[in-house]
DNA sequence: CTCATTGCAAAGATTTTGCATCACC
DNA sequence: GGTGATGCAAAATCTTTGCAATGAG
């Protein structure tokens, strides 16, 4: 067994997390750490966001795009990941373990949880949208398909 | 508005694709697909996958552990991924697109949809497991908590 | 005193990209 | 012939890790 001995970098790490409700990247919590420990390094913020979340104090997004996030709440919950933005909020949504069930239900297996990324446009971004009716994005690009 | 060109390249990725249901890396398609093209090179390979999800031909799975994978169905289906070999399988579940509704409940902006990934234990780890009662892992590790 | 933790730097793993050449249309 | 695709290599991103020094218990 491991023993955890205290260190004021991770406590100052895991204080960061429970302030912000945007759930920043190893990257973030990096630069924002430094204001209060000049020297600290990515890696001691790498070593410290796996430790947290290992031991359930934080917990750990994939988006599947860009960097992991992290959460300052490791009670269970959804997430929304805005197109538009990218930017990463909670949703306060009914409880939906029974889709747990139903994917058990033709499997050869044990289901034990799921992981769930909503998305779609941010209340900012949908509106921004519908005010400019124009404007192309890189995503507009279109491809003909041949064959 | 830009014009495909065809590719043997191309062509070889997707029927490589189209004839696996592991869900391949980008690594594993390029290993694979040196017996054909024996100098095609790795760049090849994530221009054409990249190329290939955004046209709606392959699908591209994030499961959040590793490296991105490839699924040549690309008709919207759930995945498995097991905690014990970290294989993806597809799974035949009921539709649940209902839970898009829920989760905009309480949400200022637009759902349009969600990912999700069932985890837990393959049949063949799930029978493992039991047949070895014993045995430590990685994951039994125990930390103690302090503060 | 012991060993977990840190800072630093180097290394890893994965993915992207610039560019000259090649190949499809 | 024009331009999309390729191969190659370099670079960019994100994350992990070896090691000597530091700090908590």
């Amino acid at each position: 067994m491991t023993t955890l001995k205290y260190s004021r970098q991770r406590e100052a790490i895991k204080d960061f997390l429970a302030g912000r409700k945007d759930h920043p990247t190893a990257d973030t919590v990096y630069t924002n750490m430094r204001g209060q420990f000049p020297n600290i390094s990515l890696g001691t913020v790498y070593r410290n966001l796996a430790l947290l979340s290992e031991i359930g104090e934080i917990a750990k997004i994939s988006t599947g795009e860009g960097a992991e996030r992290f959460d300052g709440n490791p009670v269970d919950h959804y997430h929304f990941v805005c197109t538009g933005c990218h930017s990463v909020s909670d949703l306060e949504m009914p409880e939906i373990a029974h889709i747990n069930i139903l994917a058990g239900q033709n499997f050869d297996g044990e289901i034990k949880g799921h992981v769930a990324y909503f998305y779609g446009l941010c209340g900012d971004c949908a509106r921004k949208q519908k005010a400019s009716h124009a404007k192309k994005s890189k995503q507009d690009t279109i491809f003909q398909k041949i064959r």
